[in-house]
DNA sequence: CAACCCCTTCACGTAGGCTTGAAGGCAAGA
DNA sequence: TCTTGCCTTCAAGCCTACGTGAAGGGGTTG
């Protein structure tokens, strides 16, 4: 009764079937099955959400899986966790911010050409020396 | 002389010469040739560091190369390019930042489990009817 | 001449997160 | 019974941005 099959699960999140399918068999999100067929209690919509919110996040299905696990067993690890990614939010959000001011920059500076600006050659030229960052993306 | 080989550029910037090479032959940072080899002017350095901070603003290497060719030729279609990249890079700030408070919200708000906690469902919730965002970063 | 070192191309591998297609099952309605 | 519609599995493909390894060229040094 309240419980959704794979097309409806889609249809309420938005998340194509073929997804939550491949969620199910990589056990992100599990389903039960009823004569072959998956199914999904109405809490697994809220589930999604917080799925979706962490992949913005930048948590990857393994490591949300890990996070998964913790949540339940091991608070500590958990806020471990959920420390790190946070300080990896805070250097793309920083980054991102970087590149943002420099594309505003650039908008503003009134160059023609954005080469010939000093500033966004400062910046960039800076980049050279900086934080590499794609790695901490990378990373797995 | 001030001819600068891959492997050169790829020591003066921190790029793998492999990557270097693949900029070249995709068509984003074009070498001349002597004898069969690349040769790089001293500036390249300078548009390394650029490619490379744009790479950190987002650009796929597709659209930097249509930036490229855009930022002589037609400096409208560059600032249209830069502020269309740059309401992206805001939308990524936001949700970034959105992620980033849940997980603040979460690790202060005291809930041993943190679907346990309202603040947290309703953040995941909204989630179900934002922006796909993820969509705008697929696309090409 | 050989050693060395850097360069070349080409083809294939990798990772993550799916999507797509083929081939088929099961239950309800006309 | 046949059709409709949703479901299943499995294999293979896709996309990006390279990395890797094989096989070979070329120039300088001892």
């Amino acid at each position: 009764m309240t419980e959704l099959t794979v097309g409806e699960l889609a249809r309420r999140t938005g998340v194509a079937a073929s997804a939550l399918r491949y969620w199910d068999t990589v056990g992100l999100l599990p389903a039960t099955r009823v004569s072959g067929q998956r199914r999904y209690p109405e809490s697994a919509v809220a589930l999604v959400g917080a799925i979706l919110l962490l992949r913005d996040a930048g948590f990857s299905l393994e490591e949300q899986k890990a996070l998964a696990a913790a949540r339940p067993a091991d608070p500590g690890e958990w806020r471990r966790l959920a420390r790190r990614k946070q300080a990896e939010l805070d250097d793309q959000i920083a980054t991102a911010q970087a590149a943002r001011d420099a594309l505003d920059h650039a908008l503003r500076c009134g160059h023609p050409d954005v080469h010939d600006c000093p500033t966004f050659r400062a910046i960039a030229a800076a980049r050279l020396s900086g934080k590499p960052l794609r790695e901490a993306h990378t990373h797995h």
